[in-house]
RNA sequence: GGUGCGUUAGUUCAGCUGGUUAGAAUACAUGCCUGUCACGCAUGGGGUCACGGGUUCGAGUCCCGUACGCACCGCCA
């Protein structure tokens, strides 16, 4: 038997216990002729102790032994002449009797601790001893939580947990694939699933009513701190069901998890659907943070040919937030907030900015263009109070402005402390338009997916304006951070190949690649929706990560590399040759 | 495809306006130390300053390129 107690286990009550331990050794401190051990395993960390008036042999052999040594202990539970009240077991320690080393190990190239010395780069090189690190390790364990309250909640509410390929075919429409060729069908490909959409579609067909899987998604395109190329879902379908009960099923859900994995109390209200339209006015993003206010006011009417400020006179947006008591803001703050807006990632040409002083008088960058009534009329338009400092973006492009004002938003509040990582601001964003127009492809996308059905009331500007279409499309929204999207699919056949034709498909491609779906439909399709929560987001949200990495076991590095596999890799020209497939040139893109 | 930042000891970093033998902390090794728990003290070893080119009497430092890393934009139906 290796070990009769973990290290994690032992109190005060089990003194005089004999036990046999095993572990790594996360640091040793030698104090002449004694030796302190910390040995640790999953379950924590127990203090080991060698005295040489006890065991002068034993005590040697514990001197020669290193950090991240495997070793086995047997002893006796004692407790401590001076106790430790920040480790859960510092009221005891093992007077060790025999010491038994089952393997070495190098000095590890950082120090195994909360606070290592590793930058991210080594960590993940070493991801195996880095994951030996209890905050990281404590992010696995969250993980796997989430996932048992997934599961029971949803086997509580009738849904099944069915499986789907991995190997799937290639669907060009939406993000790009990953591809696999195939030996057995030269010249021939499967793709790795962007999502089981249309297979999730496919099981509402057979009938299975409700269905989930935690599974695995893949697309091949750039990455982000919280974007991975293989990511999980937690996908879910069910049929005979309107947005509404879908909607409401997994807000209870979402409040089930966060009682049950991050004990926080979202409340009976049901959370705020904010229709998209809204959502772009009030915040100038699909997925606003909630968390503080601070919304958008409109000011073209205000300043948009009421003074001779040329850079407002022709904008086609111009908007303003109101930041509460920072009229203060010096100089240097105001600049670093300008430079912030004009940095290339916001990429803003300027920021107006006005102060409300005490007096109630108004001070803005813009004065020499305004009288003071306009600037008056512009404070009561936005509803600014002495002490308040209201902050202006304006540009030739409406989107892009929102856009910018949006950071802008995001940043006052990080600055102003309104983002608190221990608060959830949870909403829905509904009624998203079916389409956005693609400049690259100079034809209309689907915004959400091309299965996604159009508002019933707006099927017929299918064929009149179609780019005014509203889906019956929704996202469920936390901090400023889309942790899970759906929608009413389409089960009409006629309907589906409309979709296809108004996203630029002709009959024959759409046959081709969604041929199987419509078909299906043929065969009595039930009425059903969907949504499918991002497992990565949601952890990393409930463990207050910055990036989705840290939840996930092996992530990738920026570049879609695993550094410690060194995946991807060339492989050899036998398996080409099998495949029957040659590269143009190996090294061209290096 | 693009922008920004970074790359110096095992590790995390400092290194100013180009100028003597490139430093600190930590880790590691050795010694001392019987109640430590980030133990302490002393001593020691440890460097292709990412790579290639350029400017210069002289480059870790300035310039160009490449590679790699991180963040972001585009992209992510």
């Amino acid at each position: 038997m290796y070990r009769t107690k973990t290290c994690g286990e032992l109190r005060l009550e089990n003194a005089g216990q004999e036990v046999v331990l095993a572990g790594w050794v996360q640091r040793s401190r030698k104090m002449g002729g004694m030796t302190f051990i910390d040995l640790r395993d999953r379950y924590g960390i127990t203090q080991l102790v060698f005295n040489e008036k006890v065991d002068v042999e034993l005590c040697q052999k514990a001197n020669k032994i290193g950090r991240e040594y495997v070793i086995q202990i047997k002893g006796t539970v004692q407790e401590r002449e001076s106790k430790n009240a920040k480790m859960p077991t510092g009221d005891i320690e093992i007077i060790v009797q025999e010491l038994n080393v089952l393997n070495a190990s190098d000095v590890p190239p950082f120090t195994i601790e909360d606070n290592t010395d590793g930058g991210d780069d080594l960590r993940m090189k070493y991801r195996y001893l880095d994951l030996r690190r209890s905050c990281v390790r404590a992010n696995l364990e969250l993980r796997h939580r989430f996932c048992l309250a997934v599961r029971h909640f949803l086997d509580s509410k009738g849904f099944l947990e069915i499986e789907t390929p991995v190997l799937v075919g290639s669907t060009p429409e939406g993000a790009r694939d990953f591809i696999v060729p195939s030996r057995m069908n030269p010249g021939m490909f499967y793709a790795l699933p962007q999502s089981p959409q249309t297979l999730k579609q496919l099981l509402m067909v057979a009938g299975m009513d409700r269905y989930f899987q935690i599974v695995k998604c893949f697309r091949d395109e750039d990455l982000r701190a919280d974007r991975q190329p293989e990511f999980t879902q937690i996908d879910c379908e069910m049929s005979f069901v309107e947005q509404d009960d879908i909607i409401r099923l997994f807000e209870e859900m979402a409040k089930y998890l966060f009682k049950e994995i991050r004990g926080y109390d979202l409340g009976e209200a049901p959370f705020l659907r904010l229709p998209w339209s809204e959502a772009m006015r009030r915040f100038g993003s699909d997925k606003p943070d909630m968390r503080f206010g601070m919304e958008f006011v409109e000011l073209m009417d205000v300043l948009k040919g009421t003074g001779s400020f040329g850079v407002f006179n022709e904008a086609a947006y111009i908007g303003g937030i109101c930041a509460k008591g920072c009229a203060h803001y010096t100089r240097k703050q105001l600049d670093e907030l300008t430079n912030f807006v004009k940095s290339s990632q916001i990429g803003a040409k300027g920021l107006v900015y006005a102060r409300i002083q005490d007096d109630g008088s108004v001070k803005s960058s813009v004065d020499k263009f305004y009288t003071p009534e306009v600037l008056q009329q512009l404070k009561q338009t936005m509803q600014a109070e002495p002490g308040d400092l209201i902050l202006i973006i304006s540009g030739p492009d409406a989107m892009k402005a929102r856009k910018q004002l949006c950071e802008l938003r995001l940043e006052m509040g990080s600055r102003l402390g309104l983002r608190d990582k221990n608060k959830f601001a949870l909403l829905w964003v509904v009624d998203f338009p079916m389409f956005e127009w693609s400049d690259e492809e100079q034809r209309l996308m689907a915004m959400h997916h091309p299965f996604t059905a159009p508002k019933p009331e707006d099927v017929p500007l299918l064929d009149t304006d179609p780019a005014q279409v509203k889906a019956n499309a929704y996202d469920m929204v936390c901090n400023g951070v889309e942790v899970g999207g759906g929608s009413i699919r389409i089960h009409d056949a006629e309907l589906q190949a409309k979709i296809f034709k108004v996203l630029g498909f002709t009959p024959e491609r759409a046959q081709e690649q969604f041929g199987f779906l419509m078909n299906a439909f043929k065969y009595g399709a039930p009425p059903h929706g969907g949504l499918a929560y991002g497992l990565d987001r949601w952890v990393s949200l409930f463990a207050g990560l910055d990036s989705i990495r840290d939840c996930i076991a092996f992530p990738k590095n920026n570049s879609g590399r695993d550094v410690m596999l060194d995946a991807p890799s060339r492989v050899d020209q036998k398996q080409l040759d099998e495949l029957y497939l040659s590269l143009v040139d190996p090294d061209k893109g290096k």
